[in-house]
DNA sequence: CGGGTTCTTGACCGTTGAGTCAAGTCGCTC
DNA sequence: GAGCGACTTGACTCAACGGTCAAGAACCCG
């Protein structure tokens, strides 16, 4: 599976076919069948198990931490990190995304990622810390940066997992700050 | 071109024959490849095009306002316009990132992207109105935040876009203010 | 051992889909 | 209206791919 995610990632879903993955696993056809019903599901349980492992991170990360700011920093960093060390499967959910067939597996966990941070934006709002607009649409706009800035310097470039996440928070956390 | 531009990003690029193609026009299969040399070129073909419309809108926007921070807001507001008028491109972008083939059109044109919103940054900090940081992780944030709030509440949902582009340029700007 | 279950193989099948091409049609010029 | 080049058709080719399956190997339990 991992091996599968590492060629999806590199050469994309459609022109990876089934005899390449079996061949570079070096085992027979009849082997990826009897553990997949098909590639369309092999691809899905990749997603979602990955999927699954970022959220547990991130709740690691984040653990009773009862600073509202800080919890939003704490799941940033831990979202970087996790890019940082699952390239192929960061590289996968933006393929995901982009065929009907498979959005609705990313979509439901990204609803309940940005309900979460809109929570923690609403506490803080509540408390007067950040500015009082739609928490959702500033939860899509930290989860957005978090995973461009990801992207950008992580995976294309190769820049140190600290200096983007610093960058990140501070952009974020200013951008969410009232006046 | 206009329809094959809207079946790929309805459907996906490779769920999407040169067959559905031509007879959705209502054509013979030798017309499409008269005009263009493959469908792979067609993709390219599209994305180009596209890419071209919006950076003119962009420029278009942008006029000679001699406000560097004014230039920024008027950038991403012609962004965010020409998303919610053009899904299907703003649809396939997404998918073209995710291919290795199609990757390096939009980096190119991505890269020019980031380094005009770098030069505009780099003027504020100069004029110290802006946090003294990477102009170039900058820009990648603001557009970060410029695309993903466009995706989230112009085509998913279906939002008013003066509504999403002031909260846009609302965070943007706080984003990068200094202290 | 024997027999049954779990796994593994790779040749094979059916289908799909990109791309070709011989045979036109249309419209233009002389 | 003959001749020519620009365009159009859709049946066809051919390779590739997802998925099947009959034939085992490997392992276990009695």
């Amino acid at each position: 599976m991992r091996e599968a995610g590492r060629l999806f990632s590199e050469q994309g879903y459609h022109p990876t076919s089934v005899a390449d993955i079996v061949a570079a696993l070096g085992v027979g056809k009849g082997v990826f069948y009897w553990y997949f019903p098909s590639k369309d599901e092999l691809l899905i349980e990749i997603l979602r198990s990955a999927q699954q492992d970022l959220r547990r991170k991130q709740r690691a990360a984040i653990g009773d931490e009862p600073d509202a700011l800080r919890r939003i920093e704490l799941g940033i960093r831990a979202s970087l990190v996790w890019f940082h060390e699952h390239r192929a499967s960061f590289n996968l959910f933006q393929f995901a995304a982009s065929e009907e067939r498979f959005a609705p597996v990313l979509r439901n966990n990204h609803e309940v990622a940005i309900a979460d941070t809109a929570r923690h934006i609403k506490e803080a709002i509540v408390e007067g810390r950040i500015a009082d607009q739609d928490p959702h649409l500033l939860a899509e706009a930290v989860v957005g940066v978090t995973e461009r800035l990801g992207r950008a310097f992580l995976l294309q470039r190769d820049d140190s997992v600290d200096q983007v996440a610093d960058a990140t928070v501070a952009f974020c956390l200013r951008g969410l700050s009232g006046e």
